[in-house]
DNA sequence: GCACATAAACCGTCCAGACGGTACAGTCAA
DNA sequence: TTGACTGTACCGTCTGGACGGTTTATGTGC
């Protein structure tokens, strides 16, 4: 199949992440976001009727990329019979590199409406929780998960402290020791 | 001595940081800070002759005192014998637990003018950078240190998916894999 | 000890522009 | 015909910042 075209939602959505990442949450406005994805504003407030609903979507679909993955990730952990928080670092890992803006939605709408967080907050906690409790060794689990938090943070903010070189050993290290929490 | 008052300068910068967490960064406006700060918008103006400026002086004083708090903790653990990654984590830790809103500078910043973290990049960069290869084993001591950094997300935007019964062990946890990375 | 000067610290108001949102008439492909 | 937009005009509010005025602290000469 073609790579059919993107829905203008998506597109909407797409342009203001670009937004966020590159000019900051401040210029998070509805004419920016119209100019970035080449629609009118009228055509932003067609799909996203205020600028709350805009926010909301742009979380609700990070969510929900964010929960496919894991499960796709579980999927295939357990189709291999390989531990699963392997899976889920490698591709976050893998993501990571490629789409940086994704949790810019978090910024977004912590900037403007933290409470908008508050369903973000719950899924992420418990998913987190129960991959941890599935391992051995819970409390190392939530070291590596922080240490995966780490590396998102400093993409969000564009805090590369790792040097370029250094990325691969880290990645394969962090990798070996979700495998080791399973020994 | 008497617990000298702040000066009006450290107030203001106290209630931006009080106005971000609290509010989002898209609500922190001089008038906001003024009225938290129990100041007139002039007085704030008087310190900090634009908006930019206000950053700024969020920013630096926060990387001020991340500087002193390493340069400290490095002191003490020359002076004790210890390794100093483990005296700087464990001096991280026990501040994040009382004072939240100190990387809501960042947060700020980056809202308004990403640029303004450039110097901030640059220092935190090579500290830890340096700090890292200082140990035997830089690679895992990279990941301890982004560890850290996800802590530190998890408490700038609220998302505390480590329970609390579960704070105390990790940051054992954290401090004794700290320690082992000189063995 | 006191009048006075000077500057620093701070107040309150005003204004131009930006922003969110509304309204509505028109276009155009399916 | 309908749904998915475009384009323009417009309104109320918020915000950064300029500005002039006022209080407070710090000398300084007498």
């Amino acid at each position: 199949m073609p790579p059919n075209k993107p829905s203008t939602r998506d597109t909407i959505l797409d342009a203001a992440e670009t937004v966020v990442a590159r000019d900051g949450s401040r210029r998070l406005t509805i004419d920016a976001v119209a100019a970035e994805a080449s629609v009118s504003k009228g055509g932003v407030l067609y799909h996203f009727p205020n600028k709350i609903a805009l926010l909301t979507g742009m979380v609700e679909r990070m969510m929900s990329e964010i929960g496919d993955e894991i499960a796709r990730a579980e999927t295939r952990a357990r189709d291999a019979g390989k531990p699963p928080l392997v899976e889920v670092f490698a591709s976050m890992f893998d993501r990571s590199e490629s789409q940086n803006g994704l949790s810019t939605a978090l910024l977004a709408a912590s900037a403007e409406h933290p409470e908008l967080l508050d369903p973000a907050r719950e899924i992420l906690s418990t998913t987190f929780q129960r991959l941890a409790e599935e391992t051995p060794d819970p409390v190392a689990a939530h070291i590596l998960m922080l240490a995966m938090d780490g590396l998102k943070l400093s993409v969000l903010l564009d805090f590369n402290h790792i040097p370029d070189h250094q990325f691969q050993p880290i990645r394969d290290r962090l990798l070996s020791m979700a495998r080791e929490l399973y020994a």
